[in-house]
DNA sequence: GCATGATCATGC
DNA sequence: GCATGATCATGC
């Protein structure tokens, strides 16, 4: 970067974030010069145009940040339009990681730590039917980690170097971590990688943030909120002795409306404790408790809700009457299961309706089904006594193993193809032993839903076998 | 006892 | 009004 020829000062935080706001509500073709349009409008790589042809420096792969004298990254990220506002349309991904070197440092010492620490977020409205150029910038903000998320995605870096120490790369899944993922980059099998610890090639992958994050950061972008960050905690987190500067003192707290943390302060973790541990550990004092026993002992105030058992595993977790921060932020799916005295589970488990116009259209990557099942899971397993009551037997996160989403897809193919020849008579069945099976659910046989060819069917759902459920569980 | 079809209760 | 989580009902 020349100093010189940028329209900004690349030494200054705030005049960068100043030229970055100037896209705001604004797209690339209101902002440069029209010659450009028909040299690079809508040929791709859209976060790379931004950086040459807007803040005017060559897109690199460096290890440092793209602004490194500020020690600040550039990130483009496209939202999409939904009934109740916007969301966040696909992950954001990071730096490749390198199985080769990444294991060799610690967090706050990691390819990832160094690039992404401070983020520049450009947010965009992505829109099917407009060329890259058309795309209007919604949000622009300078992000840092709070340092209670700060913490969980170090436990997911340290979650991921663990698997290359293991020489299990080719087993890492993006399932397996709360906030930071490990995301597959490459278009097919073709993009593998070397490992040091196995032999075995492995996916490449990179880091990434998961979408449900992104939805987090929106909100707050789209109601102007700032974040506050406690640089001690940083300090803490991260283990360092040199303090970690405060680029910008305008931040405030967090107060998004619907969402309480079941962690206040990263004070509450025991040394060496992920988040995942510290969800367990709420559970213990009340495993082979029955319902009513849990109820006195946290005070909880009795409902007849059909789902209170749900609430009150998340009274337990110490959130009443909102939706758990972490659990969103993570896209971590909270499921009860209740085992009958003898062990076995009665219910397969069900999730949302088949959208009979829309699988169609879908490919597994974005499907709902495969968004589903590569959740994280929180299994809260409960199993009848002698006399009918509840007792909370274990918890556990899970996620499934690849190999049964594989499973799970030849499933979902079956469905789509059958769906798509307007077959909605020969679903694969619980009996299939495929993993997950679709059965009907709506509000009585009468209740349909359109099909592409105007036809109408009783609504189904997406199940998971409960055998399948009760091995897993097992 | 299991597989499958059917429906309920709640909250947004 | 409808989707979702949960559960009931029936027949083999």
């Amino acid at each position: 970067m020349n100093n010189s020829s940028l329209p900004y000062d690349d030494s200054n935080i705030k005049s960068i974030v100043d030229y970055a706001n100037l896209l705001l509500n604004k797209s690339l073709s209101d902002v440069l010069p029209k010659e450009l349009d028909s040299e690079f409008k809508g040929k791709g790589g859209f976060g790379q145009k931004v950086e040459k042809l807007y803040f005017k420096y060559e897109p690199n792969s460096k290890p440092e940040p793209d602004f490194y004298k500020v020690g600040v990254e550039l990130k483009t990220s496209p939202i999409k339009k939904i009934k109740k506002g916007y969301v966040s349309k696909e992950r954001l991904v990071f730096n490749i990681i390198d199985f080769e070197t990444e294991h060799k440092e610690k967090f706050s010492t990691s390819s990832f730590w160094k690039k992404n620490q401070l983020l520049l977020l450009l947010f965009y409205l992505h829109e099917n039917d407009k060329l890259d150029f058309d795309y209007i910038f919604k949000i622009v903000r300078l992000w840092q980690f709070p340092s209670t998320d700060l913490k969980i995605i170090k436990d997911d870096w340290e979650l991921i170097v663990s698997k290359i120490k293991q020489g299990k790369a080719h087993e890492i899944s993006e399932g397996d971590t709360v906030y930071l993922g490990a995301c597959t980059k490459g278009a097919n099998n073709l993009s593998l990688r070397s490992q040091p610890f196995s032999e075995i090639m492995a996916m490449q992958r990179a880091f990434s943030l998961k979408s449900k994050y992104l939805n987090f950061i929106i909100e707050k972008g789209l109601k102007n909120e700032v974040v506050a960050v406690d640089y001690k905690e940083y300090d803490i987190i991260l283990n360092n002795n040199n303090t970690v500067e405060e680029p910008l003192a305008a931040y405030k707290r967090l107060n998004l409306d619907d969402l309480e943390p079941i962690v206040k302060s990263v004070s509450e973790y025991e040394a060496g404790e992920t988040f995942e541990q510290l969800v367990i550990k709420k559970f213990n004092p009340f495993i082979g408790l029955t319902e009513s026993e849990i109820i006195k002992k946290i005070n909880f105030t009795e409902t007849k809700a059909k789902n209170k058992i749900n609430i009150l595993c998340k009274a337990i977790l110490g959130v009443t009457n909102k939706k758990i921060e972490e659990f969103e932020k993570a896209d971590i799916l909270m499921k009860t299961i209740k085992l009958e005295k003898s062990g076995s589970l009665k219910e397969s488990m069900s999730f949302g309706q088949i959208q009979y116009k829309e699988i169609v259209n879908e490919d597994w990557d974005q499907s709902y089904w495969f968004d589903t099942i590569s959740k994280r899971f929180f299994f809260v397993v409960f199993q009848k006594n002698d006399s009918k009551q509840l007792v909370l037997k274990k918890v556990l996160f899970w996620t499934m193993p690849n190999k049964d989403i594989e499973i799970a897809k030849e499933f979902w193919l079956d469905t789509k193809k059958k769906i798509k020849s307007n077959d909605f008579e020969h679903f694969i069945k619980i009996s299939d032993k495929k993993i997950c099976h679709v059965r009907p659910k709506g509000k009585n046989s009468r209740d349909m839903m359109e099909t592409i060819t105007g036809s109408e069917e009783k609504k189904k759902c997406y199940w998971i076998n409960s055998n399948y459920i009760k091995s897993v569980i097992n």
